[in-house]
DNA sequence: CCTTGACGTGTTACAGTATAACATACATAA
DNA sequence: TTATGTATGTTATACTGTAACACGTCAAGG
């Protein structure tokens, strides 16, 4: 589903930029990265007959306002602020829908919750989480999940849902402190 | 180092099987298996200098009951009924301590821990989990790792740790219940 | 119309997971 | 012997997650 980036990105012709894996990483035009994943996001969601109501919008919303990733009681906090409930079960329904609809990742790793860079195109997520700065980017992963298939697959083993998290420093993190 | 296997491995001269990625989900000797595990962590302590201390050990052997992840708070409970203390401390603080010493794993998935079946064998741990019948897999992960590995550095990310865990249906489970 | 059923939201209450901080005991080295 | 480090035990509390019920809305079918 194409959208209009003329304005924001003259000369090119997609928006690949916009999620490109390192892009959590750098410094970037974010304000027009989370509007896009949000629209597209909106898009996915008419288009499925999910409803992204308006505190599931404002959860993704929350989520999407940094690369990083937020625990649901964070969430809630800002729910509430914004005349949510604020009782857990608010924000993890919330979340559980944005997960199920796959516009939102849950990292294990972190109790924690990160918005989806590129909902809609399939893909078995792979996430790379800086400790020094804690953005979290969701990194190429069919070759990882190609291994991961072989390696279940040689045992007879079915996998189902996979969980692959990668903790270290992220490309400018390293520069400070190396 | 090897140990004696003549007697449990009649006809094989080492004891590959011990530690093959599918023996979780199979039946096997499984007396023989933990124990094998565990005198390789009691050298590889005295080796290293790690204090394997009485609590420390029976959480060890705990884990090593069965291949199936264990909460503390289950763990706890064991060693409450073994004249160990029974507050959660206890538990974690033993738990952190095989952890760090490669001897026990973390799956984050479950909220629970497993023992190494191969302890002191350098290995990026990947970790496949049946649904059904809550066995835990370490499965050889090495090709897994180098795809994670080329993906990170990639974008210049540089990986100290990670979680990779897979869930799904094990051989014995998919047949059963197809 | 209205009523029934599905769904979403809100709330109470609680269950499960994890850690901080302090006290005690025991070993070993100075 | 004293000092120091490490391990264990305990209290208390923080953090994460869910079950169950109440209420409202909205659309389908009577």
């Amino acid at each position: 589903m194409p959208h209009d980036h003329a304005d924001l990105h003259p000369g090119q012709d997609d928006c690949l930029g916009c999620t490109s894996p390192d892009l959590a990483f750098a410094r970037h035009d974010h304000d027009h990265c989370a509007a896009d994943v949000l629209a597209r996001a909106e898009q996915l969601a008419a288009a499925s007959g999910a409803r992204l109501t308006p505190v599931r919008k404002r959860v993704l919303e929350i989520l999407l306002e940094s690369h990083k990733a937020m625990g649901a009681y964070d969430v809630l906090q800002r729910l509430a602020a914004d005349g949510f409930g604020n009782q857990p079960p608010v924000a993890y329904r919330a979340l559980e829908f944005l997960v199920d609809q796959g516009f939102a990742h849950r990292i294990r790793r972190l109790n924690a919750f990160a918005a989806c860079m590129h909902p809609g195109e399939t893909h078995a997520p792979t996430f790379l989480i800086c400790k020094a700065c804690d953005a979290v980017a969701e990194a190429p992963a069919a070759p990882v999940r190609a291994a991961l298939d072989a390696a279940a697959q040689a045992i007879g083993f079915a996998i189902e849902r996979t969980n692959i998290e990668a903790l270290g420093l992220c490309p400018a993190c390293r520069t400070v402190a190396p």
